[in-house]
DNA sequence: GAAACTCATGTCATCGATGACATGGGCTTC
DNA sequence: GAAGCCCATGTCATCGATGACATGAGTTTC
C-alpha cells in the first residue's frame, strides 16, 4: 500500500506537504503542488482512511442496525440512508440485529467499536440505555420504534394513525368483524397499531372482540397459521388488518390457499408486488426510503452543527394506498378490465 | 472513550498487560488477570477496533459492492454474506454501485480505502483490472458476473444453463413464439442468458426471430413497455422469458394490465410474492443466500490459508421452480382448489 | 556454581495521516 | 533598521492497541 511518505520521497518533499496537497491546503506553491500530484498519479496513491480516522477521530461512516437487512422495508430504508450518506462522502456499515432482544447490545457494540460517526438503529430490545455512553461521541437516531430509557432522536411512522385509518377504511367498506394479525404487543409498534385499531372500532361504535385480536406471531408462517384459525371461528372475521408487511406476505398466501380472497385485507406497510396480487392489496405506506433519508440527514445535521437544537421526536405521516383487497367480493371477481376502469 | 491505558492505570499494570488479558495471553498471573478484568468491568471497557486494525493490519470487515442494496436478490446475497461473516466475528461494509459502469472504480476505491479484509463484488463495469493492485492485500471474490481483465475467484449462476432450461420448459409447454426480455447484451449475464435461450430454440429445431429478442431495457418500467410492444406484433409471442427478476416485476404487471395473463412467463430469478401471483410465476431460482454464503466462505478460507489453492471459477447450478405461469390458459383459469390439487 | 530456560511484566516503536507548532525567508509598517 | 506579519515547508507528537524485544526472578540442568 502506497503511503504519503512514498509519494513524499518521490516528489522530494515531506509527507506533511503531500497531506497538504491532498487536502487542498492553500499553503503550497503551485510548483510543489504539481510535483506532488504527479507523484501521486504515478504511484496511484489512495489514502488510508483508517489512518486518517485514527488521527482525526472521524470515520465518515454511518452505522446502521436493523432487524434484517434482507427485509424489503429495511433494505429500502438502508438505500435511503446510503444515498444521503454518499452525498456527504460517507459510507455505511450495516448489521442485522435478528429478532432476539437479548443480543441487541452485543451486536451494537460490535458495530460501535469500529468507530462510526453516527448510528441509525431500528431497535429490537426493550432497553436502549446501554447506548447512553456513546451519545457524547456520535449522534444516534432511532427509526421504526422509539428509544426506551434513552433520550435520543427518532423518526417513526404514525403507527396509531395508520392503524386507525386502515381500520376506518375497512369499516367504511362495511366490515364489522375485523381481525388484527401481527407481532406480540411487547413490540411497541404493534402495541400502537393495536391501539389505533381499537380506537377506530370505538369511534365507529363497534365493540372489540378479543377473539379477533390475533397478535403474537413471530414470522409470516405463523401469521398464515393464525389466519386459518381465525377463519375457522364460528363467527369468522370478514376483514383482516395485518399489522406488518412481513406478516402480510404470509396472510395473503394463506387466504389464497384457502380460496378466501373474499376476506378483505389491509397491510400496515407496502411490500413487493402487492399492487399486482389478485386482489391487489391495500396498504398503509411507510415510505421507507424517506425514513432512511431523514434519519441520515439528522445524523449529518448533528455532525455539522453539534450544539444546534433539532426536534427529537418525529412522527412521520403514513399514507393509505387503496387497492382492491378491501372491496366487497362482487367487485373484485369482475373481469379485470372492468376493475381497472373503476380504479 | 475508555482506553487500555485507563484500565491499566486503574488496575496498576501496564497497557500491555491489559492487552494480554483482553486477548487471553497465557502469560498473566491469575491475580493480575482478575484485577484487570475487574477494572475493565468497572470502566465498561470496549476496545477500539480502529487502533487494533491499524496496528495489526487486519480490520475484520468484508466489503460488499453490489448494484443496489435494495434489490431483493442482492439483499438476500448480503444477508448470506453477513451470516457467514458473523460466524467469524467479522462485520460487513456495503455499498451500492448503481448502474453507471463509469462510477464503479471510484465507488470501489471509497470502500477499499477504509481497510477491508476481503471484497465481494457484483461488478457493473467492463473492466476490473483496477482491482489488481489490491489483490496482494486482501482476497477478492466476484459474484453474479465474472471478472473482466482480472484473475480472481468467482461464483456465478449458470446463466446459460438456466436460460436453456427456462426456454426448454416453455417449448415443452407448446410455445414456439418465445420472446426474451431484459438488459442489454453489453451485460455479460444477459449475453449468456440470450445464448442459452438461442441454444434451446436451436435444440428444438426452432428458428429464432429477431423481433422476439427484446433486450436493452434498463429497468422494470422499460421492460413493461417492451412487453406491450411485443404483444402488439402481428405475430405476437405466446411466451416470454424474462432474463432478470428485476424486469419480471415489470413484465408481470404489464401482462396483467393488458389482461394477457394467458401469455406464458418464466423469470430468471425468483422475486417476492411470485408464488402467489395469479398466475404464480415459474422461475429459475438463483438461491442468493447460498451465493452470498459461498462467496464469504471463500474470503474467509483465503484469509485463513493464504497459500492454499482453491478453484477460482465456480458456476453454481440454478433450479427451475415450476409454478403456473407457463401453463396453457385453460389450466390456470380453473377454480383455485382444482389448481392446487394438480400441484 | 554457572549457564540455560521459563515465566511474567514492562518499554517502546509501529501502523499512516494530520494537528500543533517551529523555522526561515521575504515583505510591510513604523 | 527593527519589529511584526505572512507564506511555505518541515518536525514531531498524537491517535489506541499490539509486535518485538528487554528485563528480572526463579527453576532446572550440567
Amino acid at each position: 500500500m502506497t503511503t504519503m511518505q512514498d509519494v513524499a520521497t518521490r516528489a522530494g518533499v515531506s509527507a506533511k506537504t503531500v497531506s497538504r496537497v491532498f487536502n487542498d491546503d492553500p499553503h503550497v506553491t503551485e510548483d510543489t503542488r504539481e510535483r506532488v500530484q504527479s507523484a501521486m498519479r504515478e504511484l496511484k496513491y489512495v489514502p488510508n482512511m483508517l489512518a486518517r480516522t485514527f488521527r482525526e477521530g472521524k470515520s465518515a461512516v454511518i452505522g446502521i442496525a436493523v432487524p434484517d437487512v434482507a427485509d424489503p422495508f429495511f433494505a429500502a430504508v438502508t438505500k435511503g440512508i446510503e444515498l444521503a450518506a454518499r452525498e456527504h462522502d460517507m459510507a455505511i456499515v450495516v448489521t442485522s440485529l435478528g429478532d432476539n432482544p437479548a443480543l441487541e447490545q452485543s451486536i451494537i457494540q460490535t458495530t460501535v467499536r469500529r468507530q462510526i460517526d453516527g448510528l441509525i438503529i431500528a431497535p429490537i430490545a426493550a432497553d436502549q440505555s446501554y447506548l447512553a455512553r456513546w451519545q457524547d461521541s456520535f449522534p444516534i437516531v432511532f427509526i421504526d420504534r422509539i428509544p426506551t430509557k434513552l433520550h435520543a432522536d427518532y423518526f417513526v411512522e404514525d403507527d396509531f394513525g395508520g392503524a386507525f385509518e386502515a381500520t376506518k377504511h375497512l369499516i367504511a367498506h362495511g366490515h364489522h368483524r375485523i381481525a388484527i394479525v401481527g407481532d406480540s404487543t411487547d413490540v411497541p409498534t404493534t402495541k400502537l397499531r393495536l391501539e389505533g385499531y381499537l380506537a377506530a372500532l370505538a369511534d365507529a361504535g363497534l365493540k372489540s372482540d378479543q377473539e379477533l385480536i390475533a397478535l403474537g406471531s413471530r414470522d409470516a408462517d405463523a401469521a398464515a397459521h393464525v389466519c386459518k384459525t381465525l377463519l375457522a371461528l364460528p363467527d369468522a372475521p370478514t376483514a383482516i388488518f395485518s399489522s406488518n408487511a412481513r406478516f402480510s406476505t404470509g396472510v395473503f398466501p394463506a387466504l389464497q390457499a384457502l380460496n378466501r380472497t373474499d376476506i378483505a385485507l389491509i397491510s400496515f406497510g407496502d411490500f413487493p408486488m402487492a399492487d399486482v396480487l389478485q386482489p391487489s392489496v391495500s396498504v398503509i405506506d411507510q415510505n421507507p426510503r424517506h425514513v432512511g433519508r431523514v434519519a441520515a440527514e439528522r445524523i449529518l445535521a448533528r455532525i455539522a452543527a453539534p450544539t444546534k437544537k433539532f426536534r427529537r421526536k418525529n412522527v412521520i405521516p403514513v399514507k393509505l394506498i387503496e387497492r382492491q383487497s378491501c372491496q366487497s367480493p362482487v367487485t373484485h371477481l369482475l373481469p379485470q378490465l372492468t376493475s381497472d376502469a373503476r380504479m
